[in-house]
DNA sequence: TAGATTGTTAATCGATTAACAATC
DNA sequence: TAGATTGTTAATCGATTAACAATC
């Protein structure tokens, strides 16, 4: 979890940065970022001195050194490319979601039987041609849009053809395995979620009004 | 972060419980469905033992006793019902979704500009009736899908129209307040995560290879 | 210099796991 | 009974925070 967590914090202060940054700010503190990110200055201090990026004991870090730094170790190799199997609705509203603002654009999308031949001029395949189009294009990562029952094959599918890491939407956790990385997004979940939170904060709520 | 994780868990038990008891079977020990849920068994036991759920030192527990346990703990009052703000191609996907299964239902879209007056029987309104309509509804949840620049604005607009939970789709981390608790869902972040953990394992792999 | 902020170590906190006695 | 599994306590683990010396 460590990992995982301390990555997506990395990802978190480039993009703050970068917003400082446009904002005017050359230099920060660890005490700014902590606010701006809800977390401690000292987490901020701890993770840069991890990833060896230095301040000044005076006047904070400069913004553009701990970007340069982050760019750095964040692999900023221009735009990443991904690709999504499963043309839906879901898959859909994906490929026509412009994401170059995070780094990152999708290059086809894949379905056992494409409803069209391309949208935005993003091109849907078959799945037979997965695995090649992989290869060609060196993909890395690949998006899950198909439903529940298809979600466990579509994985291995996706694995067998090579890709690195996959974001899973289909409602159930499916596994990581040592040559494939999933990350599962359960949009139901979060949302059930809620409501039990919500729920036991009413209970709670009760409770207290009863107590006086 | 407990009790966020901890009710997460208990939803998930309930859901692997449902499939379980679909297969037929009636008994379940911890241990199964810590391996079934990629956790120890010590942790479901534990988290069981926090809930008041027991089970039998021979037999395990009982999936059905566990599941009316569950139900209660998680307020199974029927079909939950939430609404979605921003009527664009993630709220229109979002609408187009069956989450019957995942126990609630949209009940209406709203929108600066409705593009269209419904989709599939599900009305879309203009932004001045959210606050009356959650009202009328007695809504609790609602779904951020509008774009970046509207987020923030969007956020505030719901919490006073009296919505208390909000899943949130757009580029930003929003903040809870004790009246309105927010989760985010940030799917570019999470596909840069990987492309990044990919990049990590590569260098880490090269760095293998060279110490041979 | 005095003041402020980093870098780093020790303390805290909480969640998970291991172990085992209780018991069905 | 013997065996197996729960329930619970203690140990572990890791992440976060607090504190403070170093230093710009």
């Amino acid at each position: 979890m460590e990992h995982k967590d301390i990555m997506l914090r990395l990802l978190k202060y480039k993009r703050m940065l970068l917003q400082f940054k446009s904002m005017g700010l050359s230099r920060i503190f660890s005490n700014n970022l902590g606010d701006a990110l809800g977390i401690s200055a000292s987490l901020v201090r701890k993770d840069f001195a991890g990833f060896r990026i230095q301040g000044n004991r005076r006047g904070g870090y400069s913004v553009n050194s701990v970007l340069e730094r982050l760019n750095s170790l964040l692999g900023d190799q221009g735009l990443h490319e991904a690709v999504i199997v499963g043309c839906g609705n879901l898959g859909k509203a994906l490929i026509n979601h412009d994401f170059t603002r995070e780094g990152f654009r999708i290059t086809a999308c894949f379905d056992i039987a494409p409803p069209e031949a391309e949208i935005k001029r993003i091109p849907i395949y078959p799945m037979e041609i997965l695995k090649n189009y992989v290869r060609e294009h060196h993909i890395t990562v690949g998006i899950i849009a198909v439903p529940f029952g298809a979600a466990t094959q579509t994985r291995d599918i996706m694995e067998q053809a090579g890709l690195r890491g996959i974001l899973n939407f289909a409602p159930l956790d499916l596994k990581s395995t040592p040559q494939c990385m999933v990350h599962n997004v359960n949009i139901g979940l979060e949302i059930e979620n809620l409501f039990f939170l919500i729920h036991q904060q009413d209970k709670q709520r009760q409770q207290a009004e009863k107590d006086l």
